[in-house]
RNA sequence: GCCUCAAUAGCUCAGACGGUUAGAGCGACGGACUGUUAAUCCGCAGGUCGUAGGUUCGAUUCCUACUUGAGGCGCCA
């Protein structure tokens, strides 16, 4: 039976435990301070929040000479010791070791690739594996957890059902980009018909497949039982996008409701967002005091205003006024139709409104089928939301729930209406009106801390010509 | 997919009309000092100048191709 408890960082740092009870910890060596005076201040960290709990060693312990001495960053250390009120500044408490045991030893730290110093994040990427270990990339995965789990609690708070969408479909035509496909052949020797064309009979589904790009279509059919519903899972395209905002693969919430129309669908991602918001301001102020000191100073305060105003809204057609009359020129001419440019919608969030915004009703011939038409005839009932700094982070619509007007889309814009029977059912039997949208969890995050880039938000990003480790 | 830029020490970068021994900061290592906090100060080691060709008496420097990385655009989340 042990005498200690062993306690993460974030427990003892919030005085979990009384001064001088004996405590057992582990983590990794963060830095190492040594005074002549026989005293060597370790600073150690084990992921549960961002600071480390400083230990003192004294040169009294048995391995002072031999290995305290020798600890340097990421070393894996066991301590055992007590809790004491701390005699420095920059802690309330921390740790006097009465034993250290060296777990793992780091070889060569004069080559190890995170050394104790600021890296940048290109550097990081190319050893994904070890960049848990700086400040960065644990505070950023910190948040991407917080608002993830803030994402279900907004959600599940509200009435809505958690799908789980396949990530295998045999829906080709959704218009949301390249698919991956996805198949069991021995690609060396592909079974073909008498056309010479390849037999997906004899492939394993029995038919052509891929990896999702959107669990939408599948979560609408759901929602047309459950009202309200939503799915949160890794998607797919095989876009060969080199841009800051894009990854082969990522995560995606896309919630449904029944019985609603667009509005509600602006209403329900502007309180998702703030809900989101306020939970990382909440869970990780340590987190975001790194990002607005190292990355952007702004990402405090400005997330802090926006829990308590309601984001701006403007029509496609109000927005292309605003371009036309900002006698701004931009590369992209702007008439009413075209598809905003990345200019437009950074021009729009950044310079017009200066915080997110919500951009509705565009014109239908720039927007997915199953976008509900409205009564002009000219327009959908779309929303993006763009966010300063990142561009789209959220883009939605209220549905088309009129079986013949989606047909007739279907047949416009040339999707395949055979592989889209069963949504089309769904508009047969009971259709109800509904809205949704798609919030890219890897823009949010990247919105949330600053940090540019989504490879380095994900843990492992997957790009064009890169899917290391 | 298109365009642009880059590749020199473990990391971040300088550098040279093409010409002996290629520099700095950080990190590592050694030392001084200190209840220290990204400590401070002193010192030391560390390089096939991305790969393959070409031009040249001579290429890390110029040219070509390739590879890798980054950024912008398009597509979107």
């Amino acid at each position: 039976m042990k005498h200690t408890q062993t306690l993460s960082v974030k427990e003892l740092l919030n005085g979990a435990l009384a001064v001088d009870t004996p405590v057992e910890l582990n983590g990794w060596v963060k830095s190492r301070r040594d005074s002549k005076a026989g005293i060597s201040f370790i600073s150690l960290g084990d992921g549960s929040c961002f600071d480390g709990i400083q230990i003192v060693a004294e040169n009294k312990l048995s391995n002072y000479e031999t290995e305290i001495l020798r600890l340097t960053k990421d070393c894996s250390i066991n301590i055992k010791g007590k809790i004491v009120p701390s005699l420095g500044a920059g802690q309330k408490f921390e740790i006097v070791a009465s034993s250290i045991e060296v777990i793992g030893w780091v070889e060569n730290p004069d080559t190890y690739p995170v050394s104790p110093k600021r890296h940048t994040v290109e550097h990081l990427r190319e050893v994904a594996h070890l960049r848990p270990r700086t400040n960065l990339i644990a505070a950023a995965t910190r948040i991407r957890n917080t608002a993830s789990f803030a994402v279900h609690e907004y959600l599940q708070n509200n009435g809505f059902y958690w799908i789980h969408t396949p990530l295998i479909t045999g829906a080709d035509a959704e218009g949301a980009g390249e698919l991956f496909q996805v198949t069991n052949f021995d690609l060396n020797q592909l079974p073909r018909d008498a056309a010479g064309k390849i037999d997906y009979k004899k492939d394993f589904f029995g038919r052509e497949t891929f990896l999702t790009v959107s669990g939408q279509l599948n979560a609408e059919a759901y929602c047309m039982s459950l009202s309200k519903v939503y799915t949160f899972g890794p998607t797919f395209r095989a876009e060969n996008s080199n841009t800051t905002r894009h990854l082969a693969e990522f995560w995606m919430i896309e919630p449904e409701i029944a019985f609603a129309d667009l509005m509600d669908n602006a209403s329900l991602a502007q309180n998702l967002l703030k809900h989101v918001f306020k939970a990382v301001l909440n869970k990780n102020p340590d987190d975001m005091a790194f990002f607005a000191e190292y990355i952007n100073k702004d990402v405090v305060t400005r997330l802090t205003q926006l829990v308590n105003q309601d984001f701006e809204m403007i029509t496609y057609t109000e927005a292309i006024d605003k371009l036309l009359k900002s006698n701004k020129t931009f590369e992209n001419q702007v008439s009413w139709g075209i598809d905003l440019a990345s200019e437009h919608e950074r021009w729009i969030c950044e310079e017009l409104v200066g915080r997110p915004t919500i951009v509705t009703n565009y014109p239908k011939d720039i927007k997915a089928f199953y976008m509900r038409q409205n009564d002009d005839g000219k327009t959908v009932a779309a929303m993006d939301i763009l966010a300063p700094g990142v561009g789209e982070i959220i883009g939605g619509a209220q549905r088309e729930e009129r079986y013949d007007v989606l047909v007739k889309r279907i047949k416009e814009m040339n999707v395949s209406e055979e592989t889209l029977y069963w949504y089309l059912d769904l508009r047969r039997f009971g259709t109800a009106k509904h809205a949704g949208f798609g919030v890219g969890l890897e823009r949010l995050v990247s919105y949330i801390t600053g940090v540019q880039n989504v490879r380095d938000i994900i843990p492992f990003p997957r790009t064009s010509k890169s899917a290391n480790f």
